[in-house]
DNA sequence: CATATATGATAGTATTACTATTATATTTGC
DNA sequence: GCAAATATAATAGTAATACTATCATATATG
């Protein structure tokens, strides 16, 4: 991951930030902190005015960079969507076997991040973090169809077609690709959070991943599934 | 449903709540018209002052009830998970059959509530498009942890539980009931949302619906899962 | 070096999510 | 039927939030 990262940018659809962060130092310090103090004191206690303190800046300069909290929670998960989607694209473009590249699909949307791949001024066990636990504040909201017009969960809504094309490939005649895909990613989500919050709710735990779930859960479905 | 129901009571965790809703006029009307303001308006533009207006009475005398409208928000999902438990336990219980127990289940937890039946001041179609909506603000939090010792999530917890055991008697070998029911309940929730508001992500739609993708996912699964 | 641009500092505003206090109904127990 | 208890209403107040507006200053650029 590390040497291909490097080079390339994750591209987040403009509309979402006033000024893009990634063309000046400020902006940098404002995505790489906002990611700690948000995953520190969580989203709602989270504010420009703290972020602000906390990179030695001013709330009225970080206003010039996103319009909202609200917006700069949509960047960082688009932001983490996009680089799912990168790892989605460069890991399975060279497997041929449609079971394989399926496989493979499930290991990335199901995983839990690990390792901080370090290319960059964002942490991504740390992203991944907060998109388990805020991912779904950035959609559930009154605005949600305004926002989604102006193309706000384009990153989020490519990855879960991607992944529904490759489950199609592995078995054309099933009738529920993109159900199946939406639910895989959105419950791999919910399983690492209750496996944190309530652990009596599911069998995963240290031995059992959410991924071996999904992985057994997709197999046996689009194994066995006759229509 | 409607005669059984005339003559019974959902618990609600007290600690939930200051004063008990169901104790007086005022309470019922509290609870009757925050599910309408709630939908209307959404939990965020949602405030007391607002359903005080609404109600004729005044903020000061909501307070008395609930402590914040996040409480607020616990009592309204705790009793729909109540009442879809209640549900789950008469309409199962005389059901020998494992899995004709097992789908008649599934059909509760995953489908859309149509129609109100009219037993109390609680409007069960709108109180079911608010969990749709707002359910994950009911946890997603940073006190989730407290509030769960508190015993806050007890209803929700106790569903998944049902299910979970009803997955069980189906297939007694299989390795994730608990992961399988959380995943198909909050899924089922996931799917209902997106397909109002991400129409792209789901093949569910009018002619197919969660329930029928979740009956299928899950018979497949249990049925041919070997271990 | 002048100008443009980025950032910082300060102040202000409407709203929110409450708490506190006091007044007035309404219910209940005797 | 009346006093006491309880429930509700009215009003005011508070600290924090999520911003906007304005002006000053630093830095970069042509």
């Amino acid at each position: 991951m590390r040497k291909f990262l490097s080079n390339i940018k994750i591209e987040i659809p403009s509309g979402i930030y006033i000024k893009d962060p990634e063309t000046s130092d400020l902006g940098k310090r404002i995505v790489e902190d906002s990611i700690k103090l948000i995953e520190s004191i969580g989203f709602e206690s989270f504010n420009f005015k703290k972020l602000g303190k906390q990179i030695g800046s001013n709330e009225s300069s970080i206003y010039r960079y996103f319009e909202s909290k609200h917006k700069l929670l949509i960047y960082l998960t688009s932001w983490y969507w996009g680089w799912i989607q990168y790892q989605l694209v460069i890991e399975t473009y060279s497997i041929d076997n449609p079971k394989e590249k399926l496989i493979k699909a499930i290991k990335i949307v199901t995983k839990t991040t690990e390792q901080d791949s370090d290319f960059s001024h964002i942490n991504e066990v740390l992203l991944n973090l907060i998109v388990i636990n805020e991912n779904s504040k950035s959609y559930s909201t009154k605005e949600v169809d305004t926002e989604n017009k102006e193309g706000f969960f384009k990153l989020y809504k490519e990855v879960v077609k991607r992944l529904a094309h490759i489950i199609m490939c592995f078995n054309n005649s099933y009738q529920h690709p993109l159900t199946l895909a939406s639910t895989v990613m959105e419950g791999a989500l919910h399983q690492q959070y209750i496996k944190q919050h309530f652990k009596s709710l599911t069998n995963c735990d240290d031995s059992i991943s959410p991924t071996s779930f999904f992985l057994n859960l997709t197999l046996n479905t689009l194994t066995n599934d006759e229509k």
